[in-house]
DNA sequence: TTGCTCCTCACGTCACGTGAGGTGGC
DNA sequence: TTGCTCCTCACGTCACGTGAGGTGGC
């Protein structure tokens, strides 16, 4: 009643739906930590936001580099931490180069693959 | 002793290690009927070909596009009629034109990936 | 004969898929 | 009150990884 501008909040089944990723995954993900709701109903009904959509968006743009789901909750503690403020810690600087690296690397693997599939369209066609 | 030029054959060693690949996976490929070793010795050594080989490297070319071992037995089996002399049956042209276009599909989705890479990559990158 | 390579179980792992059986929410 | 959505087990799957214990090959 004497709420103001809500913010809007969804169950699994939206975001599942938003995001194209299965339930189950989204389950999974609240058990590993990567992605908890930010909250339960009384009866148990999981809760996520807009903020958890964006994280959503960014996991989905992970994926394609092949992180474990463990380095990608590694990842998104640093990046949690430089946006709440810690952008001038050491530390955490360090930490995000390395992941920046690391991502690079894996980029230059994902363009290979692409070559190799290339490769591989071409030899079908050749048949 | 009369033999005449001998075709090189070789050990799961040594193809684990020209192919980047683990012996693990490779009797895990034999297991599941993606590429057999051309033989055994009495002993019961794995004996690898240069056909073999050369079937493995397509097989590490096909790895990007995602197929499940499943999906690549059957390719690779409708690649080996069509070099056995099948290229003119019809059910066989049929089946690799389905598959032709599977795999520019699935190129597409490797595609997008490495754009979704990026994306993720820059996003690091301002932080 | 000594190493080094290879063998076959067989259990473990990672990221989920797939029911089973039961309950919350509008 | 009726559906539809969601819940928690818990076993299954796919492509291997990882020892354990034993033997072949030059």
């Amino acid at each position: 009643m004497a709420s103001g501008a809500e913010r809007p909040t969804m169950h699994i089944g939206q975001l599942a739906e938003e995001t194209g990723m299965s339930q189950r995954t989204l389950r999974h993900y609240d058990d590993v930590g990567v992605l908890k709701p930010s909250g339960r109903t009384v009866g148990g009904f999981r809760i996520y936001t807009g903020d958890d959509l964006a994280r959503l968006v960014l996991i989905r743009r992970m994926k394609p580099l092949g992180y474990s789901l463990e380095e990608m909750r590694q990842l998104l503690a640093t990046i949690d931490e430089l946006q709440s403020g810690c952008a001038d810690d050491a530390r955490v600087r360090t930490s995000l180069a390395e992941f920046i690296d690391e991502a690079a690397e894996r980029r230059e693997r994902l363009r290979r693959q692409l070559d190799m599939a290339d490769e591989f369209i071409d030899l079908l066609r050749r048949q």
